[in-house]
DNA sequence: GGCTATGCTTTTTTT
DNA sequence: AAGCATAGCC
């Protein structure tokens, strides 16, 4: 392709629609016309980030890329869908054929494409983080490893942690210290080998397979250089290391990579995301440019000034400053009440009193909490007085029970040898498949290393089991087979509506639930996922149950369509910290300011207060008129109410030093430790906790 | 085998 | 407070 004239910030570089560049500062024109080599910009929050990526990509076009050379990785699915419609909105058709996705899902791609190549099946399962947990769960079963020696959860979360460094079981097992690294070594090994005979990847396996074929298929390699001569990254801060590879693999020659992102926003660390990446992408490709864009076209002074005070308390990061373009507004409000119930209904109460003076709709609000326990009561007072809200990134939809099995019932038939699926569904509804049974099978299959599915095709030699038992898994089998399920062909939503009537799923929703609210409610569910085929199916060039699988599997978050954004257009949000990363709201509600909670006490433990230090900017940086951080003197703790003390941040976000005598979180045991004694005790003076004692069965 | 009652634990965040 | 696992009963 032609290459481009380096020029000084804000000469217009071509012909072609100068209007692209039209009311941008300097710095993000400087970031636009910038389109070769690689380079780094450094997004502060509310600075035009999404603008300047699209914008550059519909650049790119205008001065000739060929749109099916540029690749954009987002890190959401809702960050890629709305790229893919701005970029849209700026150069027309021609924007379909740009590759946007996230990186699971373009690995996923990549790897369909060459599973051969890797040795992989030709059909493979995604399983989620919830089935991974199932497979530790089975990998620590077949181990003998009782679930009270380690939480399955904590192993599950080693194993992915470990994965997304790119260590392995082996590494584990030799350089761990310790008996847990033992133990995690041991089921991750296990836990592999159920994912290979159950013919399975994991979230973590799709990117992880495709370093393994980009590094070691030259051929494959060049092939993909060849065709994505622009690699952009959005929320590089949240890359990890089989996504940094993934990049560098593509990108690394041609060099013309551009990242974006903002080390200050770096809220993933617990999942391997590193921001170490962000921090040395200067390194990594050397002469790299690095654009700062520091300009915040979103919020006032006070609020900015919050946000900057909050974050300079970090010591590792690029070093700028937010500055405002609004100038002056409301100062930031802190507040304290008396419980969580307090905190709930003054929130509301503010939110009625904008409303009241209709100077706010509903949908101009939205209330951040740490964690998900503390929505509850903002719920109930939003619901007691009539204000429509929306949960985001509560449990999914995906999570549903009655989801979670039909989605079972489409893997299995897709692939026989799921597991996790198959001990999902195999006695739904009851067809005589007891624990009994289902004991001597596994145990057959572990002790053959074949699936439960082969090992209920070989009852003969497992012996043990009853008749009805094995009577039900060919019943099973039978209905997944001659449903039609499978057959291409027909179309998909009415082969899923006949399997649902043939495997009797709806009846046993009504044998489950007699009450008529919970009975709707369990089945709008199920209709939900003939409403997703139904969108597959328009949507997809080459509708396929594998594919609308793989979309049902990579869709865990809760972009969910246009349904939703209608009804957020006019209703409070209720969301996480981590939720709300990319959002802006007018007016803020920061909760639940208290430590031990932001900071939270479980993520300090583990990796320290700085990233919990960054949530708090991230929730201060969404509010665009006005900010509000309350929280309560009292909280109740897994039922029991107990004394609270004010987060650090509200402190640093005034400019104020700490209270003397103010005793914050105390360093406790080590995170995966069983929490023995989790009673909170007095005057946190004492460093170590006694040795976490262990309970007997 | 299937269902219910009881007792115990507790995941922070999500592709 | 609530979900989940286990035990125990039909």
């Amino acid at each position: 392709m032609a290459s481009i004239r380096r020029s000084p910030a804000g000469a217009s570089t071509a012909v072609a629609n100068p209007a692209l560049l039209d009311g941008l500062n300097p710095s993000q024109r400087e970031a636009v016309s910038t389109t070769e080599g690689p380079l780094l910009v450094l997004a502060g929050a509310g600075t035009g980030k999404t603008r300047v990526i699209t914008t550059r990509i519909a650049h790119l076009i205008a001065l000739g890329a060929d749109p099916s050379a540029i690749l954009a990785v987002t890190f959401t699915n809702k960050a890629a869908g709305e790229m893919r419609e701005r970029v849209a909105a700026l150069v027309g058709e021609r924007a379909r054929e740009v590759t946007v996705g996230t990186f699971h899902a373009f690995c996923a791609r990549v790897l369909r494409e060459n599973a051969a190549v890797l040795g992989l099946p030709r059909r493979f399962t995604i399983c989620d983080a919830s089935d991974q947990l199932s497979a530790v769960k089975s990998a620590m079963r077949e181990l003998r490893v009782h679930e009270t020696t380690m939480h399955p959860s904590a192993v599950q979360a080693r194993i992915s942690l470990g994965k997304n460094r790119m260590d392995t079981a082996e590494a584990f097992l030799d350089n761990g210290t310790g008996s847990r690294d033992q133990l995690v070594g041991s089921v991750w090994q296990r836990y592999r080998e159920i994912l290979a005979r159950t013919r399975t990847l994991d979230f973590d396996d799709l990117l992880l397979e495709t370093v393994r074929l980009l590094r070691d298929h030259e051929p494959v390699r060049d092939r993909y250089r060849a065709r994505y001569r622009h690699v952009l990254v959005d929320e590089y801060q949240d890359t990890n290391h089989p996504q940094y590879e993934i990049v560098r693999l593509i990108g690394g020659e041609h060099r013309n990579v551009c990242v974006v992102g903002d080390d200050d926003q770096s809220i993933y660390g617990w999942r391997g995301a590193d921001v170490r990446k962000i921090l040395g992408f200067h390194r990594d490709f050397t002469g790299a440019k690095v654009v700062r864009l520091q300009t915040n076209y979103r919020s006032t002074r006070p609020i900015l000034d919050a946000a900057n005070n909050v974050i300079r308390h970090n010591a590792s990061r690029h070093d700028k400053a937010l500055e405002s373009a609004r100038g002056g507004g409301e100062p930031v409000h802190f507040v304290r009440l008396k419980d969580e119930t307090a905190e709930a209904a003054f929130v509301v109460e503010q939110m009625r009193k904008l409303l009241r003076l209709e100077t706010a709709r509903p949908g101009d609000f939205a209330i951040l909490c740490r964690t998900q326990v503390q929505f509850r009561p903002f719920e109930g007072e939003l619901r007691a007085n009539g204000l429509p809200y929306v949960v985001v990134g509560g449990m999914s939809f995906f999570d549903r029970k009655e989801v979670r099995d039909v989605v079972a019932f489409l893997k299995l038939a897709v692939n026989p040898r799921d597991e996790t699926s198959l001990l999902r569904v195999i006695n739904t509804p009851p067809r005589g498949v007891g624990k009994a049974s289902l004991d001597r099978v596994l145990a057959f299959a572990t002790e053959q290393g074949i699936s439960a599915a082969e090992a209920f095709e070989r009852a003969g030699e497992c012996g043990g089991l009853s008749p009805q038992s094995v009577a039900g898994y060919q019943a099973l089998r039978s209905i997944l087979e001659t449903s039609g399920l499978v057959d291409a062909g027909s179309d998909l939503v009415s082969r899923l509506e006949r399997f649902l009537e043939v495997v009797g799923y709806r009846e046993e929703v009504l044998r489950l639930y007699p009450d008529p609210v919970a009975r709707e409610a369990r089945w709008a569910g199920v209709l939900e996922i003939l409403n997703f085929a139904e969108n597959h199916v328009r949507r997809s060039p080459r509708p396929s149950l594998d594919g609308f699988l793989e979309e049902l599997t990579l869709q865990t978050d809760d972009g969910r369509g246009e349904e939703r954004s209608d009804r957020r257009a006019d209703a409070v949000t209720l969301m996480t910290l981590h939720a709300a990363k990319g959002l802006e709201f007018p007016h803020v509600f920061l909760v639940g300011m208290e430590e031990g909670l932001l900071p939270h006490a479980r993520a300090v433990a583990e990796n320290g207060v700085d990233e919990e230090r960054r949530l708090a900017y991230v929730g201060i940086t969404r509010a665009m008129a006005t900010l509000t951080m309350s929280f309560a003197f009292e909280r109740a703790k897994y039922g029991r109410s107990a004394r609270t003390v004010p987060s650090r941040f509200l402190y640093e976000a005034q400019g104020e030093a700490l209270p003397a005598g103010w005793v914050g979180i105390e360093q406790s045991a080590p995170a995966d430790e069983p929490a023995a004694d989790a009673k909170p005790r007095r005057g946190g003076r004492k460093k170590a906790a006694p040795r976490a004692r262990r309970k007997r069965a």
